[in-house]
This record gives structure tokens, C-alpha cells and sequence, in this order.
RNA sequence: GUGAGAUUAGCUCAGCUGGUUAGAGCACUAGUUUGUGGCACUGGGGGUCGCGAGUUCGAAUCUCGUAUCUCACCCCA
């Protein structure tokens, strides 16, 4: 038997429902945020993602599925949604064009990971990046969006919330820091050493705790940020509160990919085990401009679609739609011709086999219909069809010609 | 990539220290006297015990390998 990859899965069944339902929920809110649909390829030239991304990150360093393609083009799966967004919006010279752009996405991803729950090699992410907005209402809008979409989904979360800094404060930082992590290198674990040179931010959220215990009085990119930067982190706050959005000061939250700066944030959920971070995104300034685009400020979110999964609250299913069964073998043909007129409107099952009343209302239960009717000996008489509504029990016989 | 635990019917799981035709509940299916559902009762189908070796007279059970899942690290959504 042939299965599956390791980490890839089917979706289907009450899977499928709620992701479909999820789907349905995001895209929604998303619209009435004043986004519009953009579908992206999931094969993009590997040097997208070594830009954009950044070399120093797992993702670009170790976990592209990256190949070499029968044109001898390097390329690779899409590990994560933004860079291929940006990438179209400099193709279509959108970043000429002025204004702002807005938009959604859902896919797959791909990422060569070691699975675990919350965490798969092809797994799916619902996301939204702004272009051409530099005001940090903007910033304000994305962490609602998000905050709308799991409130609408039934899930509670933690919001965590950091500023990360720009061009100006940024480098001055690293550099402090770097020289603090310095004086203790012989204490800190063997990943912060490499994190030193490969991508020295990301020591402060390790969790070896010796390491945490040093970094308690390393300095704070908070307290070192620029007068622009402290300002729009400082309305930031400020919105959230007078919007009734509680959120956490993480001065350790660094977002894994290279290209954020200035605000960050992370919805993480308790419920879910260790990956716990359910959305995370932030502001990234110069990403566009990375890419060869005109220099244009961007800000976006994304959603781990498999993470959210188990916590969504489903609505209450409703009986839908019409059974439709035989109680003689003659009728099969003309309860096959009703269906196929009926289904010009309604969800319709047919059973193929004929059977007594009894069974036909059994089979229209467990089939969630919420009308059962059948054609018998007396209906093909008398062109008539037989319906009962399940849910509140009554019963009419209904000319053909008027069902 | 590192460490640990699991894998028996469609699902959730029993199966003690190796011993005849591997069980339960749910689900599925058929009936319970002929045109009234969700319940109940009675039958029925369904398992190469993840896969491959080894030990043994004999392996679901012990040993090794391998795959997958789960948990932690790492990373991140």
C-alpha cells in the first residue's frame, strides 16, 4: 500500500468541514477589512525566499523542499506566504502605481520539519499583507483582523506584542547585545553561540533557562528604541487599549523571519500543546524594496491553519436538503427524474434501493435531510409525491408537478 | 537533526508472565409481519495484530531493524 508523505495529510470528513468553515469565517472578515483575494504559485525560485526569508533562518537554511527543475532553474515549494506576495506585487508594478494594495491568501506551505502536532511538512496558512501604509493604525488594523477572526471562531488566545525596531535603532541594538552575550559566551548554550553569528536577536527567546536567567539583564530592544519607533509603539498601545484588546509586552518575542522590523506580534493559544503560536506578523518596511521593488512599507499577518483547527467552535449542523426513496422498484426511475429536477435548487440523496417507509425515514435521518419523501404504488398513481419535514414531523402529499 | 513513548476491526481501546478458530463498545449492514424516523432487541460483515527479520515446538505478546504517529528539544504558523 502507498501512503501518504511523512507530514502530509488528508483533509476530509469533519476535517474538511471545519477547514472549509475556517475558510469561509477568515475570508469574510478579511473582505470587510477591505482585502481582496491574491493566489500566488507554490513554486517560486529558491532566491525569493533566500532574500526575502533570510539565509540565517531554519526555514531558508534547512527546510526548503528545494530542487532543480527539468530547466535547470533552482527552485522550491513555498516555505511561508509573504515573500511570494510581494514578489507579485513588484511584478505587476504595483509598487509604481501608488496607493494602497490590500490582500488576502490561503494555501499550502511547505516546510521539511520533523512533525509533530500543529506542525506538518505541507501544512496550510491563511494570511494578509498591506502595502503602501505606513501609519501604525495599520499595524492596529491587522492585530483586530485577527483578533475578529478568532473570536469569531470561538478560540481564546494570548496576545504578545514587541516592537522590533528600524534602520535606525535596530543595528545599534544587535550590536549591544551582541556585546553583552560576548562577556558571558562560555555560560550560554551551544545555540546562542551560533545564534551569535548566524542571527544574534534570536537568543532571547531561547529556552534553556540558564540562557534566560543571563538575558534578564541584557539590554532591552524596548528601552533602545529610536524616537520614531518608541512613538508609533506607544499609539499602538494606545489603540488596542481603547479598542478592549488585552495584549502582553514580549521584549523577547523575535519573529523568526529576517525581513520584520518595528511591530511584532504573536497570538499564541494554551491549549494546544508546544506550538502554540496560532498567527504571528508584524511590520516589514523593507521588504519590498529587498526584492528590487520601489521602497514601500507593508505590514501582515499569518494564520496556521492546522493550529486553529481543534479549537474552533463549530456551529450547530441543521437538517438540509431532501431524501428521496423508492417503496416499489418501479418507482426507482421517476424518483431518480424528481431528484435531478430537485437538485437544480437543493442538496437531494436518493437511495437506489426501494424499501418500506420505515427504512427510508431511518436512512433520511442519518443523513441529516430535512425533508424525507418517497413515491410508492399510490403516488405513481396518482402523480403524487409523499414529504414529511423531520424536524417538525408534518406530513403532505404534494403533486409532482408542484414539488 | 537529537531524545522518549506508542502502533491490535472504519473509530476508541482490552488481550496477565509467549499456548487452540484475536475480543468489547461505537460505527456499518440486515431483520424485529407488510406506508411513519432518531430508541430498543436480534443477527451479519469486517483484522496479513504497522512492515521486515530473528528466537521458539509455538509470537499480537520476547529481540533487532524499519516506517508512521505522539511528546519534548530545535524551529515556527
Amino acid at each position: 500500500m502507498i501512503s501518504s508523505l511523512r507530514g502530509m495529510n488528508d483533509i476530509l470528513s469533519d476535517e474538511y468541514k471545519r477547514f472549509t468553515y475556517f475558510i469561509e469565517v477568515a475570508t469574510e472578515i478579511a473582505k470587510r477589512y477591505g482585502f481582496h483575494f491574491i493566489e500566488t504559485p507554490l513554486l517560486e525560485e529558491t532566491a525569493l525566499f533566500k532574500r526575502s526569508v533570510g539565509e540565517s533562518s531554519d526555514i531558508v537554511g534547512k527546510e526548503m523542499y528545494q530542487f532543480i527543475d527539468k530547466g535547470e532553474n533552482d527552485v522550491c515549494l513555498r516555505p511561508e506566504g509573504t515573500a511570494g506576495v510581494v514578489r507579485a506585487f513588484i511584478q505587476k508594478k504595483l509598487d509604481r502605481a501608488g496607493g494602497i494594495h490590500r490582500f488576502f491568501y490561503h494555501g499550502a506551505m511547505f516546510r521539511y520539519e520533523r512533525p509533530q502536532k500543529g506542525r506538518l511538512r505541507q501544512f496550510h496558512q491563511f494570511g494578509v499583507e498591506s502595502f503602501g501604509e505606513a501609519s501604525v493604525y495599520e499595524d492596529a488594523n491587522m492585530i483586530m483582523m485577527v483578533g475578529d477572526i478568532l473570536k469569531a471562531l470561538g478560540i481564546g488566545y494570548r496576545l504578545k506584542l514587541n516592537s522590533l525596531g528600524d534602520n535606525n535603532c535596530m543595528p545599534a541594538y544587535r550590536e549591544n547585545l551582541v556585546y553583552f552575550v560576548n562577556k558571558y559566551k562560555d555560560s550560554v548554550c551551544e545555540d546562542c553561540t551560533r545564534r551569535l553569528y548566524t542571527n544574534p536577536i534570536r537568543v532571547l527567546d531561547c529556552k534553556n533557562e540558564k540562557c534566560q536567567d543571563i538575558y534578564k539583564d541584557a539590554p532591552k530592544l524596548i528601552n533602545c528604541l529610536c524616537s520614531s519607533c518608541n512613538n508609533d509603539f506607544d499609539i499602538l498601545k494606545k489603540i488596542l487599549a481603547d479598542n478592549n484588546i488585552a495584549y502582553e509586552i514580549d521584549t523577547n518575542l523575535v519573529r523568526g523571519l529576517d525581513y520584520y522590523s518595528k511591530t511584532a506580534f504573536e497570538f499564541v493559544s494554551d491549549n494546544i500543546g508546544s506550538q502554540s503560536a496560532i498567527a504571528g506578523g508584524g511590520r516589514y518596511d523593507r521588504l519590498v524594496e529587498f526584492l528590487d521593488g520601489k521602497a514601500t512599507p507593508a505590514v501582515g499577518f499569518a494564520i496556521g491553519i492546522e493550529r486553529l483547527m481543534e479549537l474552533i467552535v463549530m456551529p450547530t449542523e441543521t437538517r438540509i436538503g431532501y431524501y428521496i426513496g423508492a417503496l416499489e422498484d418501479e418507482a426507482l426511475n421517476l424518483v431518480v427524474k424528481v431528484a435531478h429536477k430537485k437538485r437544480e435548487s437543493d442538496v437531494v440523496t436518493i437511495d437506489y434501493k426501494s424499501k418500506n417507509l420505515k427504512n427510508h425515514l431511518k436512512a433520511a435521518d442519518k443523513v441529516n435531510a430535512k425533508y424525507c419523501a418517497v413515491i410508492g404504488s399510490n403516488e405513481m398513481q396518482n402523480e403524487t409525491i409523499w414529504l414529511k419535514n423531520l424536524e417538525d414531523k408534518t406530513e403532505q402529499v404534494l403533486l409532482l408537478k408542484e414539488f
